[in-house]
DNA sequence: AAGATTAGGAACCAAATGGTACAAAACAAT
DNA sequence: ATTGTTTTGTACCATTTGGTTCCTAATCTT
């Protein structure tokens, strides 16, 4: 009942995760922010609480959006071995070293900032679950204590992948690497 | 031949290291770092350059201390297996979530900062290097190749872990984990 | 059409930022 | 003791920071 906003919100917040992904929170400053968003500070501080709320929202985004995309990814892939499946997590785009918001996350926030780090870690646990979703279903043998220790192996290997990614590291044939680990 | 100078040198810089190390470079501002270094701003600026430079040579303190003395102990473990020489490294003091300053190097300035990239990317190897190593003396059969794609992976591993363990991860039992690895 | 209500945008603000200027202080050489 | 040289600390500075104000524009309801 009154003037309708021009902007997505949708739109906007995942230009907001994807400035936070790319340059980090204190790196990214509100006119960047804004840039990314497609909007200006009237609309921003309208629509949004402020910096660090939106940050948060991003992260919740990229849960709804990265995430669960990958979990799926995980749960209906058709390969014929889990580490196939697993491979596919690290094939990411190696020109796009945005490395993985959680991981980005983990290490600029720390546990200074509580609620991001415990959003990054409900994140990381679904991958973990995921993972290991996967090698449940490759495994014959159920020893359910030895998928989670492997799974939060490949999950562990990730982020380090993740992160050495962002400084410019080579690509690697991790399915290879991953049939030589599991 | 004049006024000497009342702090030393390398106290300085480890003050430096320690501070970036803990806070990352952005979230440290100029009073932060002073208070780390144990001086003033005159003084910091006769004897450093600037914020950056100071925080590269940090970085280079980073190597000499640091990873010069886990190199050396990976070189002159006497552990009984290549696992319990390489455990020692993920067994960092769980209290003191600082991460590995070269992971948070990575994760922070990405490739934006070439300087600091190439430094951390230099100090990667040189541990690569040393973990190759540790698997080379305990290992028979001397396959190189795969020798290095073993170091590499536990190399990833222990940045994940590092990574990880700042947003207030728990600890594992990481030899454990290695011997399942490899 | 009128009024209510919200979005948009520019001007503005206080605080914090990294960095500089400069005078006083402390030493070495003579 | 005087001079020359370097360190130290404070006061200062311009810029950038995240955030607010407030006026105008646009739409819905009636």
């Amino acid at each position: 009942m009154a003037r309708p906003r021009e902007f997505e919100y949708d739109t906007a917040l995942g230009g907001a995760m994807d400035i936070f992904w790319r340059q980090g929170y204190r790196a990214t400053n509100l006119p960047d922010l804004l840039n990314a968003m497609g909007l200006t500070r009237g609309s921003f501080y309208k629509a949004f609480e402020d910096k660090e709320a939106i940050y948060l929202k991003a992260l919740d985004h990229y849960d709804v959006q990265i995430v669960s995309r990958t979990v799926q990814m995980l749960e209906t892939c058709d390969g014929e071995s889990a580490i196939a499946c697993l491979a596919e997590l690290f094939k990411t785009d190696a020109s796009d070293n945005r490395g993985c918001f959680i991981c980005n996350t983990m290490v600029e926030m720390g546990i200074e900032n509580q609620k991001a780090a415990s959003k990054a870690n409900a994140m990381a646990a679904r991958l973990r679950d995921a993972i290991q979703g996967v090698l449940r279903r490759f495994s014959e043998n159920g020893e359910i204590s030895e998928l989670t220790e492997k799974a939060d192996l490949v999950l562990h290997l990730y982020f380090g992948k993740q992160a050495m990614g962002k400084s410019g590291g080579q690509t690697r044939d991790w399915e290879a690497r991953l049939r030589s680990l599991l």
